[in-house]
DNA sequence: TTGAAAGCGCTAACAT
DNA sequence: ATGTTAGCGCTTTCAA
């Protein structure tokens, strides 16, 4: 006899092998597995214990296709290099598992055409919803967006007009209360050391936020230095030296973020350039590097992690558009 | 008439819908798609516009069912909040982007029972392959990762039994080396600085390895301090603190990563501690940050990008299972 | 409480 | 160079 016609398939087990030994039908395992519908304890237990001594893995692509729905979220991030990522990632496995979804976050490295690849591949898995960080996204990626139909919430950012749900905070008003602290604090000849702006919208409108409000109180940018490729202590370290070369009657330096601004507190007692009195440090993002260093950094705190956990619940509440601002606050430190 | 006869499902078009429009027959849209086969120029552009008229995203569930494979590879990491997790991650996404497959990371929180819930679920997408950080993992992940068949890379430690494929270097090693480096400088009575350590063994790994080298010369710690939580530049200031408390008489500070060093380079400064002639620091990594410290940290560079590239090279050449240490390098620095 | 039949959207294996 | 047929493993009806 050949055997190949009874043994076609070497593969792993599927439910059909589950139900077989079980000595029930694939769709009472179907129905053990997903939690749903009646099922006896007793042939509960059958099936369990099957599924057990084969080590069945449910296929979720044919569970996919057959019901087009998945448990999947996609998040897609511009990078995992600034330490807020992991936060606002930790955040959202937190919500998200709490509403049995699983995630996969994808790194658009803060290009627009990546992102809308990322998205693209996302979509061909039938996610149950794409989390993607701000509001800026390219014309193929909203066109995408729009064909899918899919749940999306746009994180971080709040500064502009959202696709679906929003949840953040804005940078525009971040960059506006730092500047209204340090002008109250008596600060006039400001410096900003950023990081190459172009792909980080959101450094942008903080920078741009900050310069409104200067000019309101009649004054503007006494200089600008901006480190090449991306933020990093040592960027914000070679630039604030560049900056102070240029105008060295700075009194005090806008930081793109805590890291640019630890490289400026580097910078400074390097130089032995007394802080604050000589110059005034002030950065974002609130890290807990910034706080650690030897005078505090003066910044403002994001809430990343609740702004994770928030879209996580609206997605898993399955909560209709919206936009949370989740604010933002400031740490008086001792640089600023 | 019926319209919903003719008009059954009002949801994303599938390949059909392309191959009506284009006026061919499925399969053909299919080899398009995929670029694979034999298609006439004018078949493919006449395909092209259609699936660009209508939208169309591939559904990769029935994909991966049909051919019961996938371009996707999954990744599981303990955490985001280790600045050489990023450097991993890019490696990997330039490596697999190059063999044309999609990465999707996974977080396990240094929680072996995450790792294998994370496991499962990214099996049961039929990935081509799985990213894994370390060689220890639970009997449970492994016997998923043996049913299931898939090929594995474990990456950052060589040191232990591998899966599979194993890319990565020795921390027993790289302890060592620090260990001797700071013996052949001439410092004596060491002080340990670690973080929560239980769940990091690489980390363990490294401290074992310095032990090792130290009792060899006869000599012993003198001190050790654990910061609670997870690794923090705040963590390393606060333990060296009470370490130097406790052990005033220390020479050298051995830090289990960069993150604490740079605290302990944050004590030093506070408090006036002369570096490194009162006490010299050591740390791991090799972090950016750590080099743009006022003094440039004395550290072990670690080669993650590589890592994460040679791994998905392994991957994409459907290499045969092998291990490859790609050592680490030590870095003088000026605080050692 | 359980099962039978049909089909999700795609691709492998053959035709032609 | 293109098409036909069958079926991947599961879930959705509907029935019992």
């Amino acid at each position: 006899m050949d055997a190949t016609t009874t043994r076609p398939r070497p593969g792993r087990p599927t439910l059909s092998d589950v139900a077989r030994r079980a000595g029930v039908s694939g769709i009472t395992v179907s129905r053990v597995v997903r939690g749903q519908g009646p099922i006896a304890a007793a042939t509960r237990e059958r099936v369990l214990g099957a599924i057990q001594a084969l080590g069945y893995i449910p296929n979720r692509s044919a569970s996919a296709l057959a019901s087009s729905a998945s448990r999947l979220v996609g998040i897609v991030l511009p990078s995992l290099a600034n330490a807020v990522m992991p936060e606002l990632v930790q955040g959202l496995n937190h919500g998200l598992a709490a509403g049995r979804f699983q995630s996969a976050i994808g790194i658009s490295d803060y290009d627009l055409a990546v992102e809308e690849r990322l998205v693209g591949s996302m979509l061909a898995w039938q996610p149950a919803a794409l989390v993607l960080a701000g509001l800026e996204h390219s014309d193929g990626t909203r066109a995408l967006l729009r064909t899918a139909g899919v749940p999306v919430v746009e994180v971080l950012d709040i500064d502009g007009r959202g696709f679906d749900s929003v949840v953040g905070f804005s940078h525009h008003a971040a960059g506006a209360a730092s500047a209204r602290h340090l002008l109250a604090h008596g600060h006039r000849r400001f410096g900003y050391v950023g990081h190459a702006a172009a792909r980080d919208l959101r450094a942008g409108k903080r920078h741009a936020g900050f310069t409104a409000t200067l000019r309101e109180a009649g004054l503007d940018w006494h200089g600008s230095e901006l480190a090449p490729g991306p933020s990093s202590a040592a960027g914000g370290r070679a630039a604030l030296a560049r900056l102070l070369h240029r105008a060295p009657d700075l009194d005090v330096a806008y930081f793109s973020n805590d890291d640019m601004a630890v490289g400026g507190i580097f910078h400074c007692l390097a130089e032995g350039i007394a802080v604050p009195t000589r110059l005034a440090l002030f950065g974002f993002n609130g890290l807990e590097l910034g706080q650690a260093a030897p005078l505090p950094l003066s910044t403002i705190r994001t809430p990343r992690e609740r702004i994770g956990r928030e879209a996580a619940r609206l997605l898993c509440e399955d909560a209709p558009p919206q936009v949370r601002d989740l604010g933002f606050e400031l740490i008086e430190g001792a640089t600023a």
